[in-house]
DNA sequence: CTGAAAGCGCTAACAA
DNA sequence: TTGTTAGCGCTTTCAG
């Protein structure tokens, strides 16, 4: 029954045990397989919180890519809690996983280094530690955040603030250094751009933060959002100060998320490939698990800029000093 | 080392073979346990498209309780293809779960019955079946859309129009039923009260849906939406017809997806307890695994309606013949 | 090239 | 109350 070893059987004797499992309904079990091969053919998958509109996404992507090689994809869900992460992993190794993606990494998160130590197969998607330890897929959110504060530079913006999300993810570091970095090229001192940081990627969380920035700091032409909740709260803390998007302030977020595109004004944002990235991170593994070649360096997959009506030239005069 | 016989075995030798197996660092097997006991602990959980914004949240629920109950959530996603969901429930079987959980059900789906009829536990959520099958757990729909025909009827309105989903969902007949039923309550002939149907519960096929509503019958004052997705639709076709929401047409949802409250106008519309839904369909199929009572019937959660700016009172002589 | 047998790690039934 | 044993269904090794 074996198809690797065809060929190396008599057709007829083959023949007559394809039929004869046929007749008699059988079906392999996969358990006693697990056991004996000592591989689950299941691979975990650690999330942070599938309620947030990126990871369905994201999730789907590696499904269908571990659908496709015939592998289980068992979800665990950490609730945004760093310390439930470690009880996920060892929960995922407990059953037997073969391999681990980990959308839930926290900067310094100790699981990373000790999968790695361990030898477990395992990949990271969007979300990296600080040490580089397993390979990581995820958009190229550099790229990404380049091109917003080019498209803001170039609309004559040069008093651009950037409203952070919480320090201890890797997207929030990388997105601020772009920032810093595309700022500095554009001609501007990074030093002088004034930056706030969000307890949490979320509306809630952004707006206290975002008024704050806006009354303290009435200079500035532009808001660079760390991803598109904070550019919602951003919305709503300017639209109780009655400032108007863009003749105000322009505003740009980072994500593309559902419905941002139907506001008013029409966010201005980055797009990520969530579904291929979720594919990525999956294939990765895939090749890992297959003892193929494989990156042990980070995968990033291009993001693309989507211009609406948030962002527009400052009004006259606001770059008087 | 088994809790289960504490008691039944001399306190001393059972210390002896704790401390032991710590010293040893035993760790049962699970896949082995498995074999023997023909338990895998895993539960099958089927998903129609898990970048819905509706459905994160329901795997969410699910995914907390079975692992509070220590069992695994096994994921499929069928892409919203019908097709796909008797090889996803096949694969899963033949995983060997111990039970399942299908969001993904169309009404005349055969695969419930055949479930049924294996006596495999399983439990639908969100979606049922045209003949009742297996227990249901979703939220009470009726109720919800008859919050909203009442909103707007106090409100004045008395030529309603309905845009609904795709017929071969559970939800949409549910929606368009109580819709009926509710005009009929409030004293208009149903008979007389436009519906469409959209192909999907997704903006772009409810455009152009809308859009020839709106210029067929241009004497309606509100629409009822299948979902928000819907309404969202409703509302690109009325921006390029030029009609004013609410003046010139009131507008509802279902749902309440995130960011609908945040458009210009606020969607009125109704919240379901997502999270709530999936913790109960697991709880559900956790009662049923365990061999206690169970219900066997519909599970309806308790809906919400969340009046935003999208109604008012239609403008006066609106209603004139 | 084919058939038989051992054993993966566990649990449940049984004997002591 | 404790220790022993058979066997879950498969794969892999070894003998025929």
């Amino acid at each position: 029954l074996d198809p690797a070893r065809a060929g190396r059987v008599a057709d007829a004797t083959a023949a007559r045990v394809a039929r004869s499992a046929a007749e008699l309904g059988y079906v392999p079990d996969r358990i006693a397989r697990s056991l004996r091969t000592r591989r689950s053919g299941m691979v975990g998958v650690v999330v942070p919180d599938l309620a947030n509109p990126v990871v369905g996404p994201i999730v789907r992507g590696i499904e269908s890519v571990l659908w496709g090689a015939g592998l289980a994809c068992v979800l665990v869900d950490t609730d945004n809690d760093a310390g439930r992460e470690a009880d996920a992993v060892a929960g995922q190794r407990d059953r037997g996983c073969d391999g681990l993606i980990l959308a839930s990494v926290t900067r310094h998160s100790p699981v990373p280094v000790a999968l790695m130590a361990a030898g477990v197969p395992a990949v990271l998607v969007t979300r990296g530690t600080d040490e580089p330890t397993l390979p990581l897929v995820s958009s190229d959110d550099a790229t990404g955040v380049t091109a917003l504060v080019g498209h803001l530079a170039a609309l004559g913006h040069r008093r651009i603030a950037y409203l952070a999300g919480p320090p201890d993810v890797s997207t929030t570091v990388t997105r601020l250094g772009a920032f810093r970095a595309a700022c500095e090229r554009a001609g501007l001192d990074p030093g002088e751009l004034p930056v706030r940081s969000c307890a949490a990627y979320t509306v809630a969380a952004a707006e206290p933060v975002a008024a704050d920035l806006l009354s303290s700091q009435p200079e500035i032409t532009a808001v660079v959002a760390g991803n598109d909740m904070i550019a919602v709260g951003c919305l709503a803390a300017m639209e109780r100060m009655s400032l108007r998007c863009p003749e105000d302030l322009s505003l740009v977020g980072f994500n593309d998320m559902p419905l941002v595109g139907r506001l008013k004004p029409g966010l201005t944002t980055v797009s990520i490939p969530q579904r291929e990235i979720g594919a990525a991170a999956a294939s990765l593994l895939l090749d890992r698990l297959a003892g193929r070649s494989f990156t042990t360096a980070a995968v990033l997959l291009p993001t693309s800029l989507v211009v609406r009506a948030s962002t527009s030239a400052p009004r006259p005069g606001a770059l008087a000093p």
